[in-house]
DNA sequence: TCAAGGGTCGTTTTT
DNA sequence: CGACCCTTGA
C-alpha cells in the first residue's frame, strides 16, 4: 500500500490520507484525480473499512469499471468486488429494484430512455388532442424533466400557483395534466425514466426512514466524482446518505462544469463548504497530462470566466508545440485537412490511430470528418450520437426482450406489436389504448382479457392479438430456463425480425443484420461472463439491467486502433496525444443557442476549456468559412474563443490576415461590378450577443444571472494582504504561494476584475486576478 | 391495413 | 439534408 502512496505528490497524498469527515478535492484538468480517488479507496480498505461500506459515484460506467479494476490490482479482486461503484443512475436503479415494493413498483421495472419518454409524451399529447405546435413534445419533456430534477412532483406542481402560471403564460396551461398523464402512464407500464431513478430514490429515502437508515449505515464512506455536474436531485441523495457519518469526499473542477443544460448546478460545488461542518479542502493543481503551451493557453481561456474557484493549474512538462490554428473554405475541406494531417503525423512519427481524437460541438459535424477519414482509409470510431442500442433494428429486438421481462411496458409494446407487420394496425392499437385508459390498466392487461371486453374488433383481429400474446408468453416460458443469449436468438428468429431485414438487400439492410449479429455476440459474451460469477446464470433480466443505462463509451474497444470522434461533452475525462477541435466558429461553438446569457456563454467557454485540456501533446483548432447546415451552405466566422487565447500559444497555419472578421454587408451580386471590399463592414465589437428569439415565451430564467455572483474565497486567502483596496502599486515586490517572488509591473481593471501583471523570478510574466491570487507584499 | 410521397421542422450538448 | 408525421390511394 505504501508503495502506492509514495508515488503521489504531496498535494495528492494529503486527501488520500484524510480518512474521515467531509472533504472536497478541487482537481484541475489532468491532475491525477482518478489516481487519488483510486488510491484513497484502496487506502480506506487498507485501514479496515469494509468494501461493502464504500459508495463511489462516478460519471460514467466506464470510469467506475476502470477504477474498480485498478483497485482490484492494489487490494485484490475478491476485496474490491463488494465496492459499490457506478453512476448515480446505475447504483440507484439497483437500489430501487430491491426496494421497489415500497413505491408500488415491480422490481423488474423498465427503464425508459429518452426516446421512449418522448414517444410516450407524444402519444399523450395526441390522446389529449392538443396542438403539437403549441405543445412540442421535446419542450414538454424537457420541462417535465427539469421539474423532476428539482423534485417537483405532479402534486407539488399543482400546489404551486407560480409554476402553473408560468406555464399558462407560456401558452401551455395543460402542462400539468400532461405531466400527470405521463407519470400515470409510466407507473401503469411499470417504467421509470432517467429522472425517475433519482426522483424515486429521493422519495424512497424521504418517505421511509428505515430505508434511509439502512443505506446510511451501509454507505459509511461516500465518494462523488465530477461533483460539479450533479443536479439538485443528486445533491439531495448525497446529502441524505452522508448525513449520519459525514464521511463524504467530493471531487470536481468547477472549470469543467458543462452540464447545466441538463440541470447540473455549479453551486453544488461552489457551496460545498457551507453544507457540511469542518470541511477540509484540497487542491490538485499540477497537471501531468499536457504541455505547458496547452495548460497555459487553457488558463488564459478560463480566466475570462467570472465564476470560478481559486485554483491555478500548472505543469512541469515541456512547452511542446504551439496550438495550431487552421482555416478552410468548407466543412469538407476541414475534414480533408484533419484526415491528411492525421495521415502525415502517423507516417512521420509512427503514431497509432488511437492517439488522435476529433472533437466537435454537435454530433451533426461528424459526417464531414467521417467522409474524409474514409477516403484516406483511416479507421475511426464514432462515440455517441445514435448509440448502438438506439438503432432501430437493435431497439426493435430489445423491445421484444423488454416485453418478455415486463409486458406492461407500453412503449415497447406499441413499438413492436405490428413490426414485423402482422395485421395489427393503428386503429386497433388506438382501441386498445382507449380501453387501457378507461380501465386504468396497461394495454397488455387489456389484451389478455380481450374476450371479456367488447372492443368492436373483428374476429380476425382478435385472433391476431391473441397470437401476439401467446407468442410473448411462450418467450417468457423459455426465459425461465434459458440464458439471455438463447432467448434473444430465439426472439430474433421467431418474431420474424431477421427475416424482415433479409428482404432488404441494400448495404444498409445488410448492415442491420450485422448489427443484430453484433448484439447477439455481445449477449453471448455477457452470458459467458455472468456464468463465471457465482449465483448468476446469465439471465435476460441481468442483461437488460445493464443495457438501459449503457452508453457507447462503455463498450470495450481497447483492442481496436481507431481515431476517436466524439462531442466534447463525451470527451470529458479522456485524454489523447493529438486533439483536433473542429468547427471553431461563431454560432456553432459557442453555440447560437447559448449566447443570450452570460452564464450560458461561460458554460460554452468551460466546454472549450475541456476540449483543449484533452490534448496531451498537440492541439489543433480548425474552422471553416462556410459549412452546410440544414442542407444549405452557410457563411461562418471564426469563434471568439480562438482569439481569447493569448496569441503566444498559437501558430496560424493559414495566413493570419485572412482571419480578420469581416463580413459582407450584403451577400449578393446586386452591386454588379462594384468593388465589394468597399462595402464590407467590420463586425461589431466583441460581446454584443445576437438577439435571441424566445418564441415560446418561457421565462428565460434570471436564476442564471444570479448564479454569477463571484464566490469569495475567504477560506484560502487568509494571511494574504487584502488587495481589494489600492494597497498594491506597480513596483511592489510580492510573494506568491507558488510562483515565488516577483515584481508588479502593471495593474489593470477595477474591483473584482482587477489584475496585476507580475514578473516572477521564476516563471516569467503572469497576469493574476487579485481576487484569487494569494499575494503578500514584501517590498 | 399499408406503402409511397409530400410537407414540416429542426440542432446543442446526455445519464 | 434527414427524421418524422400525416395524407393519400390501393
Amino acid at each position: 500500500m505504501h508503495k502506492y502512496i509514495d508515488q503521489l505528490n504531496e498535494a495528492q497524498r494529503e486527501p488520500v490520507l484524510q480518512k474521515d469527515g467531509p472533504m472536497i478535492i478541487i482537481a484541475g484538468a489532468g491532475s491525477g484525480k482518478t489516481r487519488v480517488l483510486t488510491i484513497r479507496i484502496a487506502y480506506l480498505m487498507n485501514q479496515g473499512v469494509d468494501a461493502f461500506n464504500i459508495l463511489s459515484l462516478t460519471f460514467t460506467n466506464k470510469a467506475a469499471r476502470e477504477m474498480k479494476t485498478r483497485i482490484s490490482q492494489i487490494v485484490g479482486a475478491s476485496e474490491a468486488k463488494n465496492l459499490w461503484m457506478g453512476t448515480f443512475h446505475s447504483v440507484f436503479a439497483r437500489i430501487l429494484r430491491s426496494e421497489a415494493d415500497h413505491l408500488g413498483y415491480p422490481s423488474n421495472f423498465t427503464i425508459y430512455d429518452s426516446q421512449d419518454s418522448l414517444r410516450c409524451i407524444s402519444g399523450i399529447i395526441k390522446e389529449m388532442q392538443l396542438d403539437r405546435d403549441v405543445y412540442k413534445p421535446k419542450q414538454v419533456l424537457s420541462r417535465i424533466s427539469s421539474y423532476k430534477n428539482s423534485l417537483i412532483t405532479v402534486k407539488a406542481y399543482f400546489n404551486n400557483p407560480e409554476l402553473q402560471e408560468a406555464d399558462a403564460m407560456a401558452k401551455k396551461p395543460r402542462l400539468g395534466e400532461i405531466y400527470q398523464n405521463y407519470v400515470d402512464k409510466c407507473f401503469k407500464s411499470g417504467a421509470m425514466d432517467f429522472d425517475d431513478l433519482l426522483l424515486k430514490t429521493n422519495e424512497l429515502l424521504t418517505r421511509f426512514p428505515e430505508v434511509l437508515a439502512k443505506y446510511q449505515n451501509r454507505f459509511r464512506y461516500i465518494l462523488v466524482d465530477e461533483y460539479q455536474d450533479t443536479n439538485h436531485s443528486q445533491y439531495l441523495i448525497v446529502r441524505a446518505l452522508s448525513d449520519k457519518f459525514q464521511n463524504i469526499c467530493v471531487v470536481g473542477d468547477d472549470a469543467q462544469s458543462i452540464y447545466a443544460f441538463r440541470g447540473a448546478n455549479i453551486n453544488n460545488i461552489l457551496n460545498f463548504q457551507k453544507d457540511y461542518e469542518g470541511v477540509k479542502t484540497f487542491r490538485l493543481e499540477q497537471n501531468y497530462r499536457s504541455t505547458k503551451n496547452i495548460v497555459e493557453a487553457a488558463n488564459t481561456i478560463i480566466d475570462k470566466n467570472k465564476v470560478k474557484l481559486d485554483k491555478i493549474v500548472w505543469t512541469a512538462n515541456d512547452f511542446g508545440p504551439k496550438i495550431k490554428v487552421h482555416r478552410s473554405m468548407t466543412d469538407a475541406e476541414e475534414g480533408r485537412f484533419v484526415a491528411s494531417t492525421i495521415f502525415e503525423q502517423k507516417m512521420q512519427n509512427q503514431l497509432s490511430n488511437g492517439s488522435f481524437a476529433i472533437l466537435y460541438r454537435t454530433n451533426a459535424q461528424s459526417r464531414a470528418m467521417e467522409d474524409a477519414l474514409r477516403k484516406r482509409d483511416i479507421p475511426y470510431r464514432i462515440y455517441g450520437g445514435l448509440s448502438f442500442y438506439q438503432r432501430k433494428e437493435i431497439k426493435d429486438v430489445l423491445c421484444y426482450l423488454r416485453l418478455v421481462i415486463n409486458p406492461k411496458d407500453e412503449e415497447a409494446l406499441v413499438r413492436v406489436i405490428n413490426y414485423p407487420a402482422r395485421g395489427i394496425g393503428d386503429t386497433t392499437v388506438e382501441k386498445l389504448t382507449i380501453a387501457a385508459n378507461h380501465y386504468k390498466r396497461s394495454i397488455w392487461e387489456v389484451m389478455q382479457n380481450i374476450d371479456k371486453i367488447d372492443l368492436k374488433l373483428n374476429s380476425g383481429t382478435k385472433q391476431k392479438l391473441q397470437d401476439f400474446v401467446t407468442m410473448i408468453q411462450s418467450f417468457q416460458v423459455i426465459d425461465q430456463n434459458q440464458d439471455a443469449f438463447y432467448i434473444t436468438d430465439h426472439v430474433a428468429k421467431k418474431t420474424g425480425l431477421v427475416q424482415e431485414l433479409k428482404k432488404d438487400a441494400t448495404p444498409e439492410g445488410m448492415a442491420k443484420i450485422q448489427n443484430i449479429e453484433e448484439l447477439l455476440n455481445g449477449i453471448k459474451d455477457f452470458t459467458e461472463g455472468q456464468k463465471e460469477i457465482d449465483g448468476a446464470r446469465g439471465a435476460l433480466s441481468e442483461f437488460m439491467e445493464d443495457v438501459a443505462l449503457a452508453t457507447d463509451l462503455d463498450k470495450d474497444t481497447s483492442d481496436e486502433d481507431r481515431v476517436a470522434l466524439m462531442t466534447i461533452h463525451l470527451a470529458k475525462g479522456l485524454e489523447f496525444p493529438h486533439v483536433f477541435v473542429v468547427g471553431m466558429e461563431e454560432d456553432l461553438f459557442p453555440s447560437a443557442m447559448s449566447m443570450s446569457t452570460r452564464s450560458e456563454l461561460e458554460e460554452e467557454r468551460r466546454l472549450f476549456y475541456v476540449a483543449l485540456t484533452r490534448a496531451e501533446h498537440q492541439a489543433y483548432l480548425t474552422y471553416a468559412q462556410s459549412r452546410y447546415r440544414w442542407g444549405k451552405l452557410t457563411d461562418s466566422e471564426p469563434s471568439r474563443f480562438i482569439e481569447e487565447i493569448d496569441a503566444q500559444y498559437l501558430e496560424y497555419l493559414t495566413p493570419a490576415e485572412s482571419n480578420y472578421r469581416y463580413k459582407p454587408m450584403i451577400d449578393s451580386d446586386i452591386f454588379g461590378d462594384v468593388d465589394k471590399s468597399k462595402l464590407r463592414l467590420a463586425k461589431p465589437a466583441n460581446g454584443t450577443p445576437p438577439v435571441k428569439y424566445n418564441n415560446d415565451n418561457e421565462p428565460k430564467s434570471d436564476i442564471n444571472i444570479r448564479k454569477l455572483k463571484p464566490v469569495s474565497n475567504t477560506a484560502t486567502s487568509s494571511g494574504s494582504a487584502n488587495l481589494f483596496d489600492n494597497k498594491l502599486v506597480a513596483g511592489n515586490i510580492v510573494m506568491h504561494e507558488r510562483f515565488g517572488k516577483g515584481e508588479v509591473l502593471n495593474l489593470e481593471g477595477v474591483g473584482a476584475d482587477k489584475k496585476a501583471e507580475i514578473k516572477f523570478e521564476v516563471g516569467g510574466i503572469k497576469k493574476l486576478l487579485l481576487r484569487f491570487a494569494k499575494l503578500d507584499i514584501i517590498g
